[in-house]
DNA sequence: TAGTAGTGGGGTAATTGGGGGT
DNA sequence: CATGTCCCAATTACCCCACTAC
């Protein structure tokens, strides 16, 4: 495309990451707060959660598919 | 809703195992120490234990995956 | 512009982890 | 050797209301 293509990365919500680990969205606020999540900051104040970051915490490896 | 699609594998909560085997949430985390079960960790340190897994060891038959 | 679902923040109950002893 | 129970500290779940996301 014509446009510059800024750097994009998936993004999840807290209700996403709260069903990954099986914990209450409050929860993955609290991680957050905590420092233990790094979040992106909606413009409202909500938060958003690298997807790279979840799937390496949930489970110690960033992208390998299973073979 | 997100075209994002996440894998969600479902995961099950200690007292949820527990009732499933009728024992002590005590010792399901037992078994997990002592690595009969394998269990995926919160960033808080409590477990969850991965449905097909413990389905398997309870009726014998592996998930039956739908497209 | 309106309607519904999701989220942030605070506060309080319920689970969980861990060690130890039965 | 496996399990249930008591202890405590930490983590998590559920309640409210106001605001954001879509």
């Amino acid at each position: 495309m014509h446009a510059t293509q800024v750097e994009t990365e998936p993004l999840l919500t807290p209700a996403e990451v709260a069903s990954l680990f099986r914990v209450d969205p409050k929860t993955v606020t609290r991680w957050a707060r905590a420092g233990k999540l790094s979040a992106v900051r909606t413009l409202g104040g909500h938060r958003r959660y690298r997807e790279s970051e979840i799937r390496m915490l949930l489970t110690g490896v960033p992208e390998q598919r299973r073979s």
